[in-house]
DNA sequence: GCCAACGTTGGC
DNA sequence: GCCAACGTTGGC
């Protein structure tokens, strides 16, 4: 089991759109960077645990935790046409991009603000203060930890 | 809305 | 395979 945070823009689809979903289940998908792709392909399994993390918005930070609750498949928006996202390189025997479906697990009662996280030691080597520009990171297992304890304090 | 940082594209 | 130009991400 591994643990990952996923970014997303709330003003687009954020965890109260998880939240209102049938089963409290989405598809995670529209993901068209290769790195976040490999994670999303080769790594990311079901049961793995999830960070939701608001970006652009108002309120930037960690809004709830998730659970992958599918095998990786090809993204259907590859395929369509009419979507912003399809990509003429992409054929159904080859997709190039892919998503999983995630549950929501938990909803935070307030969103835990990136300038917390900023101010951890312990997090301080994490992907989301190392690296921009990347919607699907894994995160350390003490990391984790040290992310629930701020939540739960 | 600004702008820095970074990924992607494409000419050579 | 280098690298400049360009586009996008994402915090502020």
């Amino acid at each position: 089991m591994h643990y990952w945070l996923f970014k997303t823009e709330p003003d687009v689809f954020g965890i109260d759109d998880l939240a209102a979903a049938p089963g409290q289940t989405a598809r995670w998908d529209e993901i068209r960077n290769f790195q976040a792709r490999n994670f999303l392909r080769d790594r990311v399994r079901p049961g793995d645990q999830v960070l939701i993390y608001h970006s652009s918005c108002r309120q930037v930070g960690v809004a709830g935790i998730a659970e992958v609750v599918s095998e990786p498949y090809a993204d259907p928006s590859q395929f369509d046409p009419d979507h912003p996202l399809f990509d003429t390189k992409a054929a159904p025997g080859a997709p190039r991009w892919y998503c999983v479906d995630v549950r929501l697990s938990q909803r935070f009662a307030r969103v835990l603000p990136l300038k917390a996280l900023k101010q951890v030691p312990e997090l301080s080597e994490m992907v989301l203060l190392r690296q921009g520009r990347l919607s699907v990171q894994p995160v350390r297992a003490e990391e984790w930890h040290c992310i629930q304890g701020l939540v739960a304090s």
